[in-house]
DNA sequence: CTTAGCATCTGTAGCTGCTACAGACTCAAG
DNA sequence: CTTGAGTCTGTAGCAGCTACAGATGCTAAG
């Protein structure tokens, strides 16, 4: 009577890479369902290794719990939502690049500032002067 | 009498652009020092608007208030820590490399999904397919 | 049988960097 | 005198975990 690949939580987290806490976390907050129980230890199906396998690329990817949230929903009901996953990514998409757009300007006045104070020719320190200065002339971020 | 430049937090808000909660917070964590009081209210002079103003734009450089405090202490002394300095912001620019790569490698495999959708070939829907199968092929961030 | 040692359990508190209240007070103008 | 804006303190909340403490449970060795 062997239940076909009912595992318990530690076999869980080794299987998706996910901490024990962070599976006990997604569960409270719903990402996960209550899972059944042996005894008192939650037991978990083949499809629960799926879902957190879903949820965990889901956040490598960057969307939020609550994006993350509405994709399993839409994983799960399945029929003909492909364009609402589709917005839902594409909206995160946008903010993944106006991220990375802070990160290059952010990145531009750390590298020059570094280049600067190699280069040593300023009296005084590159760094502190730009941060100590006006600094925004051009392209900063929003 | 007239304490030449002194203001309430609502003016020192105003001159950064800091939020008055956050300034009460930066005291708190002591990134701005204990100021000063008229009565009641918290007075505020020069060097506290340019003070703050330094902590604004380390972080919207991305310095952790970590960070910022060590960059505020190096920036006090003073002294031919110019080096120390530097290797701060080029410690910070390593890091903000990593999530640009991080980001850039998110930002692809979403870019991917969705023109997938969009020329819409697939059976089924490709995002949910990159999160529900393996997807780690090549390139995934640490 | 006892004991050790591991896994698991619940519940709570901590992290970063703010932000948002509630409820009291101060102060100037009308 | 009242009203309204500004400020005060203190506390709690947000995301997304992570890290305990202290109680069980389960298996195996002595």
């Amino acid at each position: 009577m062997a239940m076909t690949g009912a595992i318990q939580i530690g076999e869980l987290s080794r299987r998706t890479g996910c901490n024990i806490e962070t599976i006990r976390y997604y569960e409270r907050v719903g990402l996960l369902p209550i899972p059944q129980r042996r005894g008192r230890y939650r037991s978990y199906a083949r499809e629960d290794v799926a879902r957190l396998g879903f949820v965990r690329r889901a956040r490598e990817l960057g969307f939020t719990l609550e994006e993350v949230r509405a994709l399993l929903g839409l994983a799960v009901i399945g029929e003909g939502s492909c364009a609402d996953v589709r917005e839902v990514a594409a909206s995160h998409l946008r903010e993944v690049r106006e991220r990375i757009a802070d990160l290059k300007w952010m990145e531009r006045v750390l590298a020059d500032s570094v280049r600067a104070c190699d280069a040593g020719l300023d009296s005084g320190c590159p760094l502190l002067d730009a941060l100590g200065a006006e600094l925004r002339v051009a392209g900063a971020p929003s």
